[in-house]
DNA sequence: GCCAACGTTGGC
DNA sequence: GCCAACGTTGGC
């Protein structure tokens, strides 16, 4: 099974990835996705191992801002059952869990982040989610070739 | 603050 | 199952 690679969407001022250094070993749980098509991800595809883009969006400007790995595969999202808590679903029971997370630890912190702006000025991207549809699904994959094109700008830029 | 995109809801 | 109304998101 090859490698795959995946972006993350988070607003820094709920959780950045500056809480993710200071968090326990730098990993945390990714909690509170409540959209059907990026729960499929988090349960079915991402896996031990993956790349992860981790996107800071709700920022000025919104950019992506480090990279992580996940570190724990799709399992149930407990949020979902706290009561009064805000990712709290009563409609959901334990049984036939509907929502899902995973574990990512951090892996890096760009020196420079990436704006949007500047990700558009890169051909290898021209089609990347991300820059098409902007950050609306919360987990989008992304392809091997945007993962080193970010990459590479990522070292150019720092 | 605006608005386009898009997901969800509910009446029929 | 359709679709209009509505709510949310997020870039600008």
């Amino acid at each position: 099974m090859p490698r795959r690679y995946w972006l993350l969407k988070s607003e820094p001022s709920v959780f950045s990835i500056h809480d993710l250094s200071k968090a326990k070993d730098q990993t945390t749980c990714w909690e509170g996705v409540r959209n059907y098509q990026a729960r499929n991800l988090l349960r079915d595809e991402l896996q031990v191992g993956d790349g992860v883009l981790f996107h800071h969006s709700n920022a000025k400007p919104p950019h992506i801002a480090g990279t992580a790995v996940v570190v724990k595969a799709g399992y149930p999202d407990s949020y979902a059952w706290k009561k009064g808590h805000k990712y709290c679903d009563p409609k959901t029971d334990k049984t036939t869990p509907t929502w899902f997370m995973v574990d990512v630890r951090l892996q890096r912190i760009f020196d420079s982040p990436l704006p949007l702006d500047l990700l558009k000025t890169i051909p290898a991207l021209a089609n990347m989610m991300l820059l098409q549809r902007g950050s609306r699904l919360s987990v989008q994959p992304v392809t091997s070739r945007e993962w080193r094109a970010v990459l590479k700008l990522a070292d150019k830029t720092s």
